[in-house]
DNA sequence: GCATATCATTTGAAAAGCTAACCATTAGCA
DNA sequence: TGCTAATGGTTAGCTTTTCAAATGATATGC
């Protein structure tokens, strides 16, 4: 088992991801519509069909409370639209507006631009093991997702459950 | 020819590192000592070397103000340092601490144990290729700090230049 | 020596994140 | 049937991150 080379690359992971993601921001903040990582998840998730908050709570890994608050962000600027449920009246889905969709495309468009430009250094060879590493990594993570509710928080949870409601408290200095 | 291929590596980039960074994230805040991308990256900066603040917001791609803030935080929980540099009062240095190093160490530890897990399902041959993706990843990412002052900011060039006679090209140090 | 440039901080506001407490609705069951 | 519990969202209150604009403090240039 390579237990070890896992642990590298997980570090490879964490030290590189994040810059990556730092670069991102920095560019969807200048682009022609601000827009944020959740938001942008968000939007990519409602393209392909409408979802219930906690779902979208869920896919995003942040608490509902805060998904709530986002979805009411994006319901002021007109990209979402809230309904309930007719049968069940407690449930509210999340559906993407035209003026979204339209939104979302500026901002795909925009930073396909940037990013494609610097993939412009990599050969062919490159590309493909890019291509084909990022998809790995979407699998891995995805079913992490998948898997837990919220936040991956149970990892060792061999048979040993009840360890609910309670996470470790953090307090602040 | 490989610019279309370009663009759908750049498609595939959008929509899975935003993912990936949601769900780090997310581990990120309830490990034992809760941190953000950028305390993450400019912490991780400062492990090799002291950096003023100016080089610190270029390389996590924020504002100096944001930088300045971020640093203030940081300093108030005693994991790094400020210090006026002698010769020009104008610059200041920021250091890590042994706190400062410890809780860095801590939340590296942490996510290295998510991560790995979530990479067990990867091949040998996969990791190889992840690993190696990171590396490409990185390496493209970061000639685009390098290059720009901040943000990429000049996105497209609308043609209006504003100063008669004089371009604003980079004129970096 | 004074204007300008550079490096950093302060101010004020928006957004994203959390927990705890709450409301509305549905489901369970006695 | 009617009470209790569970479920799905929202509200309230707080902290952190982020920005732009204004300000302060040095250094540099002519």
């Amino acid at each position: 088992m390579s237990h070890l080379e896992n642990r590298t690359i997980a570090l490879k992971t964490l030290e590189i991801i994040p810059v990556i993601m730092r670069v991102m921001s920095a560019q969807m903040r200048v682009g022609v519509t601000p827009i944020s990582t959740t938001q942008i998840v968000v939007m990519r998730i409602l393209l392909d069909k409408r979802e219930t908050l906690s779902e979208l709570a869920k896919q995003t890994q942040v608490t509902l409370p805060t998904m709530s608050n986002t979805i009411s962000t994006l319901e002021e600027r007109g990209w979402v639209s809230r309904e309930r449920d007719a049968q069940d009246r407690r449930v509210v889905w999340i559906e993407i507006t035209p003026l979204g969709r339209e939104i979302y495309q500026q901002a795909q468009d925009h930073m396909i631009d940037q990013i494609a430009a610097l993939l412009e250094t990599l050969s062919r060879d490159e590309q493909e093991q890019v291509s084909g590493a990022l998809s790995m990594l979407n699998a891995a993570f995805a079913a992490a997702i998948a898997q837990n509710p919220h936040a991956l928080s149970h990892r060792f949870d061999d048979g040993h459950q009840g360890d609910d409601g309670h996470r470790t408290d953090n307090q602040q200095p």
